[in-house]
DNA sequence: TATCGTTACATTATCGTTAATGTGGTATTA
DNA sequence: TAATACCACATTAACGATAATGTAACGATA
């Protein structure tokens, strides 16, 4: 199997001095090209695996111009949003025979564009950003570099590059409405974000149900939480200013909460857990994502859904057909959502 | 900024070119390497940010045999275990400049074997695996290949690898005892999986913790519930029998469960939630991985947890000592353990 | 027989770096 | 003054692959 001698690496050299061959002519063999008579193509192969020889990928990139990596940039892994979806895009790209490098911008546009600049100098064929706010400069980057990419989940202006989305507007409002047909009158709107180019879509969404069933803007209310950021450090104190809010909303009768995605929900469960004030009883609840099914969840909560594995094909189609030269117009693909009851919209 | 005319990517050689000097000499200058006089140096380094260099990684690391890139071979990242794992590590390897390259074996240890090779083929400088039962052969090949690599969470065998863990046995006993002091008396361990190499240990530390307080063997009992796979396509079936078997725990009189992990909590969590049966008051339940704590999930666990920053930092450490050479004997870290105490077990 | 085309290889150039070594000029020393 | 030491560069050789040509031997064709 292996020589006994200390030996590095084995290269296509090490197996044209042992065949008696030039290194081009393992080179095809090893590929199955033409020109190769059947009889040589076989010692070599056998000699390939004899010595066991792996081909060094970054020669063959350096060569080729291509390195078959596409590059990932997202808020983080430990947010199973991105988790599941990082598994999805996985499964999409090595379908194509692409490895992916995931790297987390804990959605600091610095951060961001440092990834980035890493991208680029690793010479990713690709990348796929899912946008924070402030991915302007990167995305300017990545066009001044010439580095195909696709924008997922937000995008930050329209025809500036291909993105696939979901249909945010429609997704909200199917929440809302859920809310609604649920009996709950007195709505709020719960985002974690200041200003995420989702959210104006999303409360177009949340908007338009509220006028369709005529609810009058003085029962509406919305409600902006900020400053989680997934650490735990400062999280007490989060906590409490987040309670006190849901205490608030209660005592002016607000009784239906839209949480801007499941992550949220579940900081807005675990205050209304750990409070003596609120409770989970005094608010129905609906939510975007529908993280639970991925990840058997153990809270019941109601979520308007879409395929990851469809926001994964269709980036890296849109992706691939960049990478391959394809100049034409951005393209944008809008998924479509749908509603996951589960009880927590607290229908009675 | 850039150069109006359609260009490729700028290289040492068009700054080289430009400023009238050497590739070799605008190579030194941008590193900042001696026999360079300050003002060429400055004149170089200025071209270069005028022309909008980005040095090419696949260049570098052909040349210098150094990737600077570490894979990380774990089962998924949906499973937030391995997300915040994830998120840790890439934070300790960015602290020493390297890259993580994330790949998800599904447990399967053809695909991990695959893996394996891929990380080997683009020449990582090393590898961070979290094996799977069945990564024997994983962990041949990275030797045969002189990979260096550390196991993390769990250890095939003694003494053959660098390996970053924590007291698993620590984490049982007090996981048990726990249950114990919170009043239950007959105890069951729940696990998903057959045989994994750390629940030897884990079992361990239930039956030290029972030996302990008096239970008998007839008040211990050893729970599997194989098949979940994380996958929700047969889940239905898979919670059916996952019911079936709690109830039955509980017409024998169990009422306290040590879990085997976390996510494997979860799904006995949502298994009680949506039973006629049984529910979560039937049972105390403690298990292991305090994945609560930083993803802010609403449901309060009672969890064995320790420190992912230790595991990810000693994991790079032991990983950069072989990359840099070292030889010595495997090394083997085990990290401390402490319980958090949310209430699941059940304390009256 | 001269020309041509195939077959099955070998040779050479190249990707963009870094490392090792070479070199002309000036300043320092013996 | 000759030998020697820098200094500040240039030149050349890798790294391991792929791509573009080059070519000897042979058979087929005109």
């Amino acid at each position: 199997m292996m020589q006994t001698t200390e030996k590095k690496r084995v290269t296509l050299q090490d197996i044209a001095s042992r065949t008696g061959v030039s290194v081009n002519t393992v080179s095809h063999a090893l590929r199955n090209k033409s020109d190769i008579s059947a009889e040589t193509c076989r010692r070599i192969q056998e000699a390939a695996r004899e010595m066991g020889y792996t081909g060094n990928q970054i020669a063959r990139s350096l060569r080729s111009g291509r390195t078959h990596i596409i590059a990932v940039i997202l808020g983080g892994l430990s947010n199973p949003f991105y988790g599941i979806l990082s598994d999805a895009i996985q499964d999409a790209a090595a379908f194509k025979r692409y490895t992916v490098m995931v790297m987390c911008s804990r959605d600091d546009p610095e951060l961001e564009l440092q990834l980035a600049e890493e991208a680029i100098a690793r010479c990713a064929d690709g990348v796929i950003l899912f946008p924070s706010q402030g991915s302007q400069k990167t995305i300017e980057r990545f066009q001044e570099a010439k580095m195909p990419f696709v924008l997922v989940a937000r995008t930050p202006a329209e025809g500036i590059a291909d993105a696939v989305v979901w249909d945010e507007t429609g997704a909200a409002y199917l929440a809302t409405r859920h809310l609604i047909e649920s009996g709950h009158r007195k709505l709020a709107y719960v985002s974690d974000n200041d200003v995420i180019y989702s959210s104006e879509h999303r409360m177009e969404g949340f908007r338009k149900a509220c006028d369709e069933s005529g609810i009058p803007e003085s029962d509406r209310c919305y409600l902006k939480f900020s400053g989680s950021n997934g650490t735990s450090e400062n999280g007490s104190q989060w906590m409490e200013t987040l309670q006190a809010s849901l205490t608030d909303l209660k005592q002016k009768g607000f009784n239906g909460l839209f949480v801007f995605c499941d992550v949220e929900a579940w900081h807005i469960l675990q205050a209304l857990d750990h409070s003596d004030q609120v409770s989970r009883s005094d608010f129905g609840i609906v939510s975007i994502d529908n993280l639970e099914s991925a990840l058997a969840f153990p809270v019941p909560l109601c979520s308007i859904g879409y395929s990851f594995k469809e926001i994964a094909d269709n980036s890296i189609r849109l992706l691939r057909k960049r990478i391959h030269g394809d100049t034409s117009a951005p393209q944008k693909v809008v998924l479509p959502v749908e509603l996951v009851c589960r009880g927590s919209c607290g229908r009675s």
